[in-house]
DNA sequence: GCATAACATGTTACCAGTAACATTTTCGAT
DNA sequence: ATCGAAAATGTTACTGGTAACATGTTATGC
């Protein structure tokens, strides 16, 4: 900045007015500013405001996975609201580990990021402790905490995986088995969800699991052991699309009908339910709204406002498809 | 660090030591700090080195899209690297838009970060000129610049599509589309190998492509226009492996045998084409090797380290699975 | 032509760490 | 006990932008 003043022939502080105010600065000042500033390409760091008024205008958003088409559409609806407010966004993963998101939570507080959005409600005390300290806005989106940090958007996962297997119920189905892969929490909501719909239908629950990451051919072996588990099985209900796809490609490999045979239930609908033949029934979450909404709050809160109600659902659709 | 200080009974720069160099800390201060530290949840900022130092032990990188599992491998392979070195990782994605590219360069460069790994070898007039100024290194991965800023590493985008074409051929192939989504430069790349091939066994080039984003059903929607356009089309190799995904399932639900009425390829390997009845024929390309030595050659050029040779062809193999 | 308001620009101090240098404390050798 | 070196700790200044205040410059009204 020194560097624009010297060749504008002025001070540091009126480049900082033009860049903060520029109607505070002459038109002809402001013009020779401009110039000069795109001839030595001059980037504004936004370092001193940090250490100064312990603000940075960027946010951090901590992902438990890159790889998760679902966080996609979150990430773009957090950015529709975070690009017009003037706010950056940071972005860190953390592999479904609670300590490394703690890692992540550490390194994001080291920037000074004015608010956090989380997509787990599941924290280490350290974790807890540093947002404590910190004292920024956190919102936790994506689950429905019985008791959030602060604020939360997003569903009721065990309602949706009841809905779910309550729909192949009402399709006379009876042997449905849960395929789960890598545990985190939304995993273990779901799963609740199956086994609450069973219960209620007096059917005995049967879930498979594996720690590996969910991937389609993870899919095809969890029902080969779903199937040796449980040889009169009648239907699967995975914890995500990726597996019910591999599931439903792999059944479809032994020649079963799907959804006569066996009937298969995904959650997320993401895109490739629709290549399918037959199309996958899927729980239609709201993950661009979520982000939305999600970065909407947070940045209402980083601008003082308060909200009545902490936690907001934005609930969920069944699609049926083909499949069961 | 003042409240730290106080609670210790010591000044500013005891602490700061602490952090910094323990062993030159006597033992029971060390002790105390630590107590302290945890009590206070206190997490240094990175700031004021960032303002004095012109550091932040902070790289940059700008990914093209967050839904691409081609990037999540890269992203580990990075990190493995990084996190040892200590070096924090900033992402940024910018969705295959040069200027929204430019846009997060300037956002990454006003937090001073000492590095920046980019996807891409297309870049503003603007981008040059702020990373011109910057003087920090910059590596470009996955492809093969001409001209690259500093350092790449990548692989030959055109000489992997020629080779899995040529397969194509070899296997009696003739009429093979290309089909191509989101006009990219390494889809550019992958259209001249392709040509090159055909063009090279004397047969005419055909493609077909659209501006969406790539997706299963995007696949299914290309191979009918293919179809149409080329109706004794007998093979397509596709721009990747969502879009091959697609194409192969469309065409088994039309009732084509593959390979034998129709012989499909992608680009990229990723674990669908596993899952799917042929497993898919698709380019292996070292994504995790790209990323690991991406961060390796930026970090050496932080530490001052020079390379004789700025652009590193890390190679590809061909999987051929059962369906060409 | 001059007072005065409105506008334009400059000066100083501050934020949280740390490099460089300065000072105090400890401890072993004589 | 005293000295000198090593170990431990403290002081000062600096980084880049900006808030708050100070000063300079131009325009307006009478």
């Amino acid at each position: 900045m020194q560097d624009v003043a010297d060749l504008v022939g002025t001070s540091k502080m009126t480049i900082s007015r033009y860049l903060r105010a520029p109607e505070l600065v002459a038109p002809g000042t402001a013009t020779r500013i401009a110039e000069v500033m795109a001839k030595l390409g001059y980037i504004p760091s936004r370092v001193p405001e940090m250490l100064a008024n312990d603000r940075s205008r960027a946010i951090g958003v901590l992902l438990p996975s890159m790889s998760n088409q679902v966080f996609a559409a979150v990430a773009q609806g957090i950015e529709e609201v975070t690009v017009p407010a003037g706010y950056h966004v940071l972005y860190g993963h953390y592999g479904y580990d609670a300590e490394r998101e703690a890692e992540q939570i550490a390194q994001l507080l080291s920037f000074h990021i004015d608010g956090l959005i989380l997509a787990e409600s599941n924290h280490t005390e350290r974790a807890l402790k540093m947002l404590g300290v910190a004292a920024i806005p956190v919102l936790e989106m994506m689950d429905l905490p019985a008791s959030p940090i602060d604020q939360a958007v997003g569903l009721d996962h065990q309602a949706a995986a009841a809905a779910m297997v309550n729909a192949m119920l009402s399709r006379g189905k009876r042997q449905i088995v849960y395929l789960a892969a890598r545990l985190d929490q939304r995993t273990r909501m779901r799963e609740n969800g199956y086994r609450q719909a069973m219960s209620a239908a007096g059917l005995a629950s049967h879930v498979i699991h594996t720690n590996a990451a969910s991937t389609f051919s993870q899919g095809g072996e969890l029902l080969a052991r779903a199937q040796a588990a449980v040889p009169q099985l009648d239907g699967v209900f995975c914890t995500n699309d990726d597996i019910a796809a591999g599931a439903l490609l792999a059944a479809q490999a032994q020649g079963l009908r799907v959804p006569e045979d066996i009937s298969i239930a995904g959650f997320n609908h993401l895109d490739i339910g629709l290549a399918l033949q037959p199309q996958l029934a899927s729980v239609i979450t709201p993950r661009h709204a979520i982000g939305r909404s999600a970065a909407q709050r947070l940045i209402a809160r980083i601008n003082g406002e308060t909200f009545a109600a902490p936690v907001q659902d934005l609930g969920f659709e069944l699609f049926l498809g083909g499949s069961i």
